[in-house]
DNA sequence: AGCACGCCGACT
DNA sequence: GTCGGCGTGCTC
């Protein structure tokens, strides 16, 4: 007799026991799906393990069907296994996340895309000594500017897939970087590449699956979810942007696409290369350690200004005299102009106008969050306050609620630039795709002297038109609930930076013009920054000095919320382990459903989970009405 | 996660 | 007597 364990999509930690029928019996392999009864209803599972003796005392079912090759090979299955373990999601629902059943949209067309004439400058005697370092391990390599990066990659790839054969899988952040590398890659190399995102059909994902899959392409280029390409050879991985935080899921598998990529890399032996302009504080710390080696071709000689002005002394506090000059300015030579304001919901916190001071945390240093009753509160520890009458720092009485949006901004700017063609760019503006292109088309037809842009601007192709970027409020980004406010913050102001016309200007206007991050900016020593940042870091207790892992309450009773909520940290403060909150999230009620979290924290991940499966796993399965998610290293707590 | 089982109060 | 509330526990 034949017995396997098969891994259902069910949230449950345990395989289940299926018995073989003698007809199906030399078909089955590990990891081939099969067809099981369970309960009342017939699931698809993926086959573990295969053992000759059943369950002890249990009578078994047989499977149905067994698939004809099997879907996920060893190497991805360990891969599997690790995600499931380290990201705290069953394997069953990993495994089959990690296959292209799921369902989508519709393909796109293929863009029409221009490849400028610059594309000459494949040099390849200038590279040599780098291509040759990339051999098996992590890299984190930090181009200058485009012509670089693209050069860089098109030469490995020359090495990997012309001269070794091997595949190799190119990851980027948002499907709209596909178009431009697809048509480079091809314009040099021209051979099929395989695209693979999520808004592929059904029927279109699992064709290009199976193209890697066989070795019809050697190339791939595709989303997050490409890292789990069935090539049989992979000799590199390239992940753009690797800072990008579009690079974790939200949903269940939580993964980020970094650190399976190098566990993938720990399995199937090849270079990996994280290429980022502002590396993560996490990348960076690798770096640091040595566990990346850093790749620079060269020194950057971008020439460009930034202009820090201190609100503080302004009388107007949405254009300062600098700004309303540099937009004069603009105006005359009819070039065109960006306004950033990250109108994001959340920008919520309490300045001083005076001596440009936030109040804070004392634990956590993050900005606290202003409450309806004149409550401020933190959103890691919970720590409360009263909004103080006079600023703690200056003893000033010009404390202010700040958050302006793109609205006002524009509405400002067009009172006193009447005859200016302005543009806003934000979600309420641009709505589709087809806005999107009109916007577009309009830069290139220079029917417009000023954008006011929220993040929707930052991109390459529409920076690269722009002369002068004015940053309204700096402030909002610098004190949102978030210790990664900062990093995001200077990765922003460096990809603008990396992106707008030589020679360019960038205009900051804050009430805190002697912050580290600005500073550092200013005189282009990224060196400063991230060493300030580090240091942060480890006296707060922050990532990448202690491993995070976050428990998020949802339900739609208060009461019933945070009761769970204390019911943890009871639980908890039996342990010896650090951890913060209960504290209700930055947005603290979304769709009816009110919000609270933990961060459990440690130096060492292994023991988090330890205490978490068994201390508080049995906890959750008590509490009814609340969905409990937790998230292993989270990039957003909101 | 679903879904059945079972133990309790409320009610035609 | 029986309808339905949801706490508990199982699914190979």
């Amino acid at each position: 007799m034949k017995y396997i364990k098969v891994a259902l999509n069910l949230p449950l930690n345990q395989l289940f026991y299926y018995k073989v029928p003698p007809e199906l019996m030399d078909r089955i392999k590990i990891g081939k799906r099969v067809i099981v009864p369970f309960k009342r209803k017939n699931l698809t599972g993926f086959v573990i393990e295969e053992t000759k003796r059943g369950k002890p005392g249990k009578r078994l079912k047989e499977i149905i069907k067994v698939d004809d090759f099997p879907f996920l090979d060893t190497n991805l299955l360990r891969l599997g296994e690790w995600i499931s373990d380290y990201y705290f999601c069953s394997l069953g629902q990993t495994l089959h996340f990690m296959l292209p059943i799921q369902s989508s949209l519709k393909i796109g067309k293929e863009e029409k895309i221009k490849i400028s004439d610059s594309f000459a400058f494949f040099n390849k005697t200038q590279y040599n000594e780098a291509i040759s370092l990339v051999e098996e391990g992590n890299f984190l390599f930090r181009p200058k500017n485009n012509e670089e990066k693209i050069s860089f990659y098109l030469l490995l790839i020359e090495k990997i897939v012309e001269e070794k054969g091997k595949n190799v899988i190119l990851i980027i952040p948002e499907i709209s970087y596909i178009p431009f590398l697809k048509k480079v890659i091809r314009y040099y190399f021209p051979q099929e590449i395989a695209i693979f995102h999520s808004r592929l059909s059904l029927k279109e994902k699992y064709n290009q699956w199976l193209k890697m899959r066989e070795g019809k392409v050697n190339l791939a280029i595709g989303t997050r979810s490409l890292i789990f390409a069935p090539f049989p050879q992979i000799g590199l991985v390239i992940i753009e942007e690797e800072e990008n935080t579009s690079y974790k899921q939200i949903e269940a598998p939580r993964y980020h696409v970094r650190e399976v990529a190098i566990k993938r890399r720990e399995i199937e032996r090849f270079p990996l290369i994280l290429t980022t302009q502002s590396p993560s504080l996490e990348s960076w710390y690798n770096v640091k350690k040595g566990n990346y080696k850093l790749i620079e071709l060269s020194q950057n000689s971008r020439r460009f200004l930034v202009e820090i002005v201190d609100l503080r002394e302004e009388k107007t506090k949405i254009l300062s005299s600098s700004l309303e000059e540099g937009i004069k300015e603009s105006l005359n030579k009819n070039k065109l102009m960006l306004l950033f304001i990250n109108k994001r919901g959340f920008a919520n916190f309490i300045l001083c106008r005076e001596c440009g001071g936030v109040i804070r945390c004392p634990n956590c240093n993050i900005g606290l969050t202003f409450h309806l009753g004149d409550d401020l509160v933190c959103h890691y520890c919970n720590y409360r306050t009263r909004v103080p009458r006079i600023c703690p720092f200056c003893k000033g009485r010009e404390l202010r609620r700040v958050g302006a949006g793109t609205q006002r901004v524009e509405r400002e700017i067009r009172k006193k630039f009447q005859t200016a063609r302005i543009k806003r760019v934000d979600k309420d503006a641009i709505n589709s795709s087809s806005a999107y292109k009109k916007l577009l088309q309009d830069l290139e037809d220079k029917k417009i002297d000023i954008l006011v842009g929220t993040q929707l601007v930052i991109k390459e192709e529409i920076l690269k038109r722009i002369d002068l970027v004015g940053i309204v409020l700096v402030d909002t980004l610098l004190n949102l609930p978030d210790f990664r406010a900062t990093e995001r913050l200077f990765q922003l102001l460096t990809r603008i930076k990396g992106h707008i016309k030589e020679r360019g200007k960038i205009i900051i206007q804050t009430y805190n013009p002697s912050h580290y991050a600005l500073k550092a900016f200013k005189e282009g020593k990224d060196e400063d920054f991230y060493n300030e940042e580090m240091r942060i870091r480890k006296e707060l207790d922050y990532p990448p000095y202690l491993h995070w892992i976050r428990i998020l309450l949802e339900g739609k009773i208060k009461n019933e919320v945070e009761e769970a909520g204390k019911m943890i940290e009871e639980k908890l403060k039996k342990e010896s382990l650090r951890f913060l909150g209960p504290s209700s999230c930055p947005f603290s009620k979304i769709r009816g459903k009110y919000r609270y979290h933990l961060i459990l924290r440690d130096e060492d991940l292994s023991w988090i989970k330890k205490i978490l499966d068994e201390k508080l796993k049995p906890l959750f399965t008590h509490f009814k009405g609340i969905r409990t998610t937790v998230d292993v290293e989270p990039l957003r707590t909101m």
